[in-house]
DNA sequence: CTGTATAGC
DNA sequence: GCTATACAG
């Protein structure tokens, strides 16, 4: 992980990753890893976890946590808020996180993918005027961000590239939006951000990501039925289990493969309450 | 996966 | 402040 701050706004430029099958690799989970400040950033300009708490904005990574699993220091690097913006929630936990999802779902297609992410800051029309206006949460007065933007370079295995991306609200968005609508002209992004990307890409050689490869992000029933395996996996207790188990049930959706084979596997994982009661 | 809040030392 | 736990999209 690669990043510019933004000492005004005290949240990042850009940051940017290089991605392949073998980064992302590995067991280090963020349970245990929090949110901390950049100590390299001058007292000044730093941002701190008190100026997120009680904002109504969540703390959203750019570089993902998931994405930094090879070691448990670049998975507590990607803590730094230095690395955060804020967020909103529903959009960091759903949209955002599907099109994360998707950048390493590209990774595992391609041998390379670079991923540069980071806040954008549009105007607003009001009175019939563009006003550059944005809310600055905390003390430090951390700037909330009304887009956030991804730009992915694929790298095939005969070395050709493509390219897209992506300008997303800062908001809720509508839960089957197509991520081909967030799709912009690369120029476009520069133009708003007021840097360029990828220097020595050769533009013209250069293929449109979502035409090659189609940019279908999972849908919004498939990522909670993502998330409830991950809830299945993480269950300390036999009555958790169960009881989490039997809301899945109720859910208004079909349980998937993964859903099952989770639960089966945790259910032998643990030992039941008659089991611990005889250890005892 | 993405996060938040609270209790207790 | 830190850690563990519980909770939600």
């Amino acid at each position: 992980m690669v990043l510019h701050y933004s000492h005004d706004r005290r949240v990042p430029l850009w940051v940017q990753q290089h991605l392949s099958k073998d980064i992302l690799k590995g067991s280090s989970h963020r349970d245990g890893v929090q949110f901390h400040s950049d100590e390299e950033v001058e007292e000044q300009w730093r941002a701190l976890n008190s100026d997120y708490k009680g904002s109504g904005w969540s703390k959203g990574h750019m570089a993902p946590a998931a994405d930094n699993k090879a070691n448990i220091n670049a998975m507590t690097e990607s803590f730094l808020l230095s690395n955060i913006v804020p967020q909103n929630y529903s959009n960091n936990s759903n949209y955002w996180n599907r099109l994360e999802l998707y950048c390493r779902d590209v990774a595992h297609k391609y041998t390379n993918l670079w991923v540069t992410s980071g806040p954008a800051f549009l105007p607003t029309e009001v009175d019939g005027k563009n006003i550059m206006q944005y809310e600055v949460i905390g003390s430090n007065e951390v700037a909330v961000p009304t887009h956030l933007y991804k730009v992915l370079v694929t790298e095939d295995k005969q070395g050709a590239k493509a390219m897209a991306a992506f300008l997303v609200p800062n908001e809720p968005i509508v839960p089957d939006q197509p991520l081909k609508h967030f799709q912009v002209p690369l120029e476009s992004l520069e133009k708003i951000v007021g840097f360029t990307f990828y220097d020595k890409l050769d533009r013209g050689s250069t293929s449109d990501l979502c035409e090659v490869d189609g940019c279908e992000i999972m849908t919004d029933l498939q990522l909670r039925q993502f998330v409830y395996v991950k809830r299945i996996k993480r269950q300390k207790t036999k009555d958790a289990l169960d009881k989490l188990w039997g809301k899945v049930k109720t859910k208004e959706f079909p349980i998937t493969k993964e859903m099952q084979a989770a639960y089966d596997t945790r259910l032998l994982e643990l030992p039941s309450a008659a089991a611990a009661a005889e250890g005892a």
